[in-house]
DNA sequence: ACGAATGCAAAATAA
DNA sequence: TTGCATTCGT
């Protein structure tokens, strides 16, 4: 064990107990990951076979990471580690087991949409209106209902409103379709092991045998269906390692139940606990920032994080104007930072409550020509033109899935609407056969129209043609074939529209990645594929080779770290998040997002929050977070748009007496700093018919009308490179030349 | 049967 | 702003 003088002698005290059962209680910073890699490693350098280490991490990405680095540390023996997200490992698990529970070993992974798509059917189905009941909000009763081992019938019990009992028969109708359409949504890959272990005790008593060591990341994230899984297949040998920090919770929304990490010495007589309190990551300040903030929560598990790295430099929070301003400030103090201190963009991350503050970041980093990259967002596999092609895919992999073969039965074209789907329908009841033997038959359908009759059996041919060569050709041949047989390319080229020329890239990209697929794993087949492109997260797909900054959401943030972090828009209702009022619980939760951005910074850490930002198209008028007032002490500096504006004040006016001033004498005064959006409509005013103006996306282009006035004024502009479009004026935000 | 046009509601984090 | 559902005209 010649590695473990690189350790501390807690986290050495942690990698050496490596039977019974472990509670690692790991602060930000303070190495768990090096703890978990060195225990696999030790493990297995002491001659427990590779195969008997079952790990389980929050991201495929830590995953991969660890691996590698176990694999610089022992080598070969590292080689058949189960190790990966609950949801992957148990993907595989069930592709082998689940004909045992009623599945083909095929079977399709619905994601949110997916099911949102099957309640709306199953809704439409029952005549349950979907503008009462929302489709979203019954997916997710749910799911939550799932996580919780909570059955159709279970719920019924429970059901008291009419919301309630709805729900009650569209989840034991839900249940069955996708049990029909061999299908299981991102729940149910947790769910159905246990169903699983509990009606095979000699499949669980195989695993349990075979999975001797168990070891689990982030285990204050993980959720009861998680919790009794794990409880399960640790109950023979009950050497099970698990690392957490509670105050890095932050997916109670997905039913994350904070009480496993806290109850784990009582679920596990016997636990030895060790405490990481040693940070290596931060500066002081930044660590004492973090620690403030996070004394206003109750209930957590005591514990001291400290550092032996310097006080750093002080924790800026900036205020700024707006959004825009803000994007500005950020581009700029990375510029400054970036020269003086030597470091690359890569160094940089700026984090954000919500996906939809990108926008005005990334806009002010484009202006500046500077690279970035974004995680998340609008993700990949979740465009239209990609799910329309793995639809096609998911079909002829899996010909039960019904969602799917709705999804495309119909894309492109081919005279198959509601009509002729309806009898489509009707005949698979009458035959007792699948909906997709039903489309296979339609010749025999008496009440087909002849043009759906021919769209239908044209689709028939091209699924089965297509079914047979994906057994004879390679992936990527087959699906290249595929594309072209669509004709999507083609179509998305003659429309030549920016928007169809980025979903023929897009296309090409998917091809690529199944290319790309395909070399990296040449025994994979399509099934692995969708399998891979159903579980990715946003995060997985990031890398830190790009020279760019990163924006993410705190979420994504979990478990990264960077030299130089912002967090911007701390601001009341934005971070904390809420949209009207906000529960006690939640409010800790937020508190803890913002700890755990707080804590991925190693250098410099920067606060902003703005005074109005643009909100559902909308100019608000916003208030700094609760939570800048929380880290409000040593090591930190405020620069605030009301303190720059003081100072031009001062220097213009002899007027020193602004020192205490309430909030709402503030706010008037700083109305006079804020840009004057009436006199955005000025601008306008000078849009006459023949102006030329130019557009930040669609470039140059002459006003061919104008209608509508003040913030209503449309205006048509004829572009020379996409041709005619009609503008809001208020939004375009138009340069006007002539 | 289709797609353009219109109207309306929602709006957060995610495997 | 966006996405979704319904309506209307071809």
């Amino acid at each position: 064990m010649t590695f473990l003088h690189n350790l501390n002698t807690p986290q050495q005290d942690a990698v050496k107990a490596l039977e019974g059962p472990v509670l690692i209680v790991a602060g930000a910073g303070s190495g768990k990951t090096r703890v978990l890699t060195y225990r696999i490693a030790h493990l297995l350098s002491i001659g427990v076979p590779a195969y008997q280490i079952l790990a389980l991490t929050f991201t495929n990405k830590a995953a991969n990471e660890m691996k590698e680095r176990i694999h610089n540390i022992v080598g070969e023996k590292s080689h058949s580690l189960w190790m990966g997200t609950f949801h992957s490992i148990f993907a595989r698990i069930l592709r082998y087991e689940c004909t045992k529970i009623g599945f083909e070993k095929n079977f399709s992974i619905y994601d949110d949409n997916d099911s949102i798509g099957l309640i709306k059917r199953i809704m439409n189905s029952m005549g349950i209106p979907t503008q009462q009941f929302n489709p979203n909000a019954i997916q997710s009763t749910i799911s939550n209902a799932k996580n919780q081992l909570v059955t159709p019938d279970e719920f019924g019990r429970y059901a008291h409103s009419m919301y309630e009992e709805k729900t009650t028969v569209i989840f034991a109708e839900y249940q069955k379709q996708l049990l029909q359409s061999n299908a299981m949504d991102f729940d149910d890959l947790l769910l159905k092991p246990i169903t699983l272990f509990h009606q095979h005790s000699d499949v669980l008593q195989k695993y349990q045998d075979r999975f001797r060591f168990i070891l689990v990341d982030e285990y204050q994230d993980t959720n009861h269906v998680q919790y009794v899984l794990l409880k399960t297949l640790a109950e023979k040998y009950k050497n099970i390692c698990v690392v957490g920090d509670d105050a890095q919770s932050i997916y109670a929304f997905r039913g994350a139940d904070i009480r496993n990490i806290l109850d784990f010495q009582k679920d596990y007589p016997g636990a030895k606990t060790f405490r990481l309190e040693q940070n290596y990551r931060s500066t002081k300040f930044i660590l004492s920032v973090a620690d403030r903030l996070i004394k206003h929560n109750q209930g957590q598990i005591p514990k001291t994080l400290w550092t032996d790295n310097d006080n750093g430099d002080p924790i800026h929070v900036i205020e700024c104007v707006d959004d825009r301003e803000e994007g500005s400030q950020i581009v700029n103090r990375i510029t400054n930072d970036a020269q003086r201190f030597k470091l690359d963009l890569k160094h940089f991350a700026v984090l954000y409550r919500t996906n939809a503050q990108s926008r005005s970041l990334e806009d002010a980093m484009r202006k500046n020509s500077i690279p970035y990259v974004i995680v998340g967002g609008v993700a990949f596999y979740q465009r239209k033109e990609i799910k329309d092609l793995l639809a096609y895919f998911r079909v002829i992999v899996n010909p039960q899935d019904t969602e799917s073969l709705l999804r495309i039965v119909n894309f492109p074209v081919r005279g198959l609407g509601d009509v002729a789907l309806g009898n489509i329908k009707e005949f698979a009841v009458q035959q007792n056969i699948s909906l997709l033997e039903s489309v296979h038959r339609s010749r025999e359908n008496p009440k087909l129209s002849p043009r759906a009759k021919s769209g239908a059996i044209q689709f028939s041919l091209m699924t089965k043609k297509y079914t047979e060569l994906k057994n004879a050709v390679s992936m990527s041949e087959f699906s290249r074939a595929f594309v072209d047989e669509i004709g999507v390319l083609k179509m998305f080229k003659e429309e030549a529209t920016p928007e169809s020329m980025a979903r023929w890239e897009n296309v090409q990209e998917l091809l690529s990645a199944i290319s790309e697929f395909q070399n990296e794993h040449p025994e994979a087949t399509f099934e692995q594929f969708l399998e891979e492109v159903a579980l990715v997260s946003d995060i997985d797909q990031w890398e830190d080779k790009h020279n760019a900054i990163t924006l993410m959401t705190l979420h994504s943030a979990k478990g990264l770290e960077f030299p130089v972090v912002f967090v911007a828009g701390l601001e009341e209702g934005l971070l904390p998040f809420y949209p009207s009022q906000i529960e006690e619980n939640e409010l800790e939760e937020e508190r803890r997002l913002l700890y755990v951005g707080i804590t991925r910074a190693m250098k410099k850490l920067y606060l902003t929050y703005t005074r109005s930002r643009y909100r559902f198209g909308d100019v608000t008028l916003q208030s700094p977070s609760r939570f800048i007032s929380e880290i409000q002490g040593r090591g930190v500096e405020a620069y605030n748009s009301f303190k720059r504006f003081h100072q031009r004040k001062d220097e213009n006016r002899f007027s020193p007496s602004y020192k205490k001033k309430s909030y709402q004498q503030e706010r008037e005064i700083f109305a006079d700093t804020m840009p004057d959006y009436e006199s955005m409509n000025d601008v306008s005013k000078g849009l006459r018919v023949g102006s030329i103006v130019e557009h930040e996306e669609f470039g140059r282009g002459r006003t061919l009308s104008i209608s509508g006035k003040g913030e209503m004024m449309k205006a048509v502009v004829l572009f020379e490179s996409v041709g005619a479009k009609s503008l809001m004026v208020k939004y375009a935000r138009l340069l006007i030349y002539s």
